[in-house]
DNA sequence: TAAAAATACTCCATAGGTATTTTAT
DNA sequence: ATAAAATACCTATGGAGTATTTTTA
């Protein structure tokens, strides 16, 4: 019987669930079957009742429990005590993104926090706004970095920079020469978009909209599941597309894509940070959410 | 960080050297070099000075100490709490035993014992009389279980059963087909022995001492450093030993050997248990001490 | 110079993964 | 029928061993 075995069993009798703990943990939920069994194995004693539907702690598993919390409270305790002596900032951070900040800001971000706070685990995942969410709430992860706003009262959410799109042409297409386009324009000429229900595809129909333009009207070539199979589309002059501009700085710097602006229109979307008050909140996310503000002035 | 480091930097702390823990864990030495090397390394801190005279600890080093003492405490705690719903007797006994007892008696005394506790795991150490006593003094062993009689007031003795040393002689030799034989004519025949200092042969000189006969007048053919050896060698009729009758009980089945009784002497030695009663006693030692009283009767 | 800790390396056990099956509602 | 836990099997990490070198009182 050792920390683990003590972490996973307080995490189930928690989530009264393995695969609720597993994805809490981020490890697999065999591994907490297999562990969970060990323990009990080695306790001669059974800790939890399983069902399908519902997990219970056993008599036993209560008494075991209430050691537990005093355990890993204790390892808890002395790991921060220590670790007032070096004044480095460890521990594990989990974030969850959605797939472009995951994709294009995030790398860097992260990068950056690393060289300031190198002992820092991080843990990245990436899922849609609504898993984000959920996953905040359920306290599986720590912070979440959404591009559209979140409507959840038990989240805070705060606004950490702006994102705009622009329209990208290959630097075959006839437009490669301008710098800016109409409305009207862009109508003629095929388009290469990520797929309905994406956060990009969303902000766009929408910012078109209130320009008084149909996106129905969009002559629509290829439809994609990912912004960089958009991107290789757009550079292989299978149409043009309206991307964020954080997503195509190396194609730019490479000149295989030219950015445009729309005459009269900027499309500005906000990315957010969110994270549930209620959750303990560690140094390394009281310092990332630092971090994260600081970066609000750029 | 886990029970495991914090078992090993407790004993290392306490013992003020990493070869003394490694004598009371039963790892090696390098093993919990590496594993402090280890809990440095993750914590990011020094906990202990170490030279080859001292280990002591740094103020860092303290520090854990405190909570390493609470942490095994409730590792401790929790495992008993959860063995009263089971009623097994678990964890590790340590024995110290010495060769002839280790070889002889003990795996049939281990074999009883854990059909009774099979969840004990015993590790059994094979050491002389003086390395035992020193081990119980350190508190790196249980309990004793020795041939020759301790004086040591900081330890508690207690005769577990006695022994009895015969006369034992190839099936070949000329005394085989006798039941006992004289002294004086024993000191006709060549004779296989233990080595001078060996507890069996230390007791049979002072026997025949008082019995009026000199050792220095036996025939000595060989010397050898191990009973299997000399049970061996008389085997093969290089000469006849004075051995216990514990040790030769196969060979007296096998016929290979066969048993004599010494005219008007018996060779009576006792085994003795021997226990620290300062040293925490586990439930496993508790129930190993009356396991041994009880088969005091026999 | 001698005892103790550190290092180098090797090996094996086990924690954790994926794929799948079983179970209970 | 379906979601959750259990099982089977595999892989890789790291804990522990032996042999050896380095350190310091």
């Amino acid at each position: 019987m050792n920390r683990q075995h003590l972490e996973l069993f307080k995490t189930v009798a928690e989530k009264k669930s393995f695969s609720k703990a597993s994805e809490a943990l981020h490890i697999s939920q065999p591994a907490i079957s297999q562990q969970i069994n060990a323990l009990e194995e080695y306790l001669g004693v059974k800790l939890l009742n399983r069902t399908t539907r519902k997990v219970t702690l056993t008599e036993e598993g209560k008494i075991l429990y209430q050691y537990a919390i005093q355990i890993c409270k204790l390892f808890d305790d002395a790991e921060r005590a220590l670790s007032e002596f070096t004044g480095v900032v460890k521990g594990t951070l989990t974030i969850g993104a959605s797939l472009t900040i995951g994709e294009y800001l995030l790398p860097n971000i992260i990068g950056a926090f690393k060289v300031e706070y190198p002992q820092v685990q991080i843990i990245l995942d990436v899922f849609n706004t609504k898993h984000i969410v959920r996953r905040l709430l359920e306290q599986n992860i720590d912070v979440g970095l959404v591009e559209g706003p979140v409507n959840n009262d038990d989240l805070s959410v705060e606004p950490i920079m702006e994102d705009e799109l622009c329209v990208i042409v290959s630097q075959k297409h006839s437009l490669a020469g301008r710098n800016s386009v109409s409305l009207e324009e862009l109508a003629c000429f095929p388009f290469v978009l990520r797929e309905k229900g994406s956060g990009t595809r969303e902000v766009m129909e929408e910012a078109l909209r209130n320009a008084g333009w149909d996106p129905k009207e969009m002559l629509i070539n290829l439809e994609l599941g990912s912004t960089e199979a958009v991107k290789a589309a757009v550079e292989a002059n299978l149409g043009i597309s309206i991307l964020s501009k954080r997503t195509v700085q190396k194609e730019l710097q490479l000149n295989s894509l030219k950015l445009l602006a729309i005459d009269g229109l900027k499309i500005i979307r906000n990315f957010y940070v969110v994270y549930n008050p209620k959750r303990h909140r560690t140094p390394a996310v009281e310092h990332f959410l630092n971090f994260i503000a600081g970066l609000n002035l750029s």
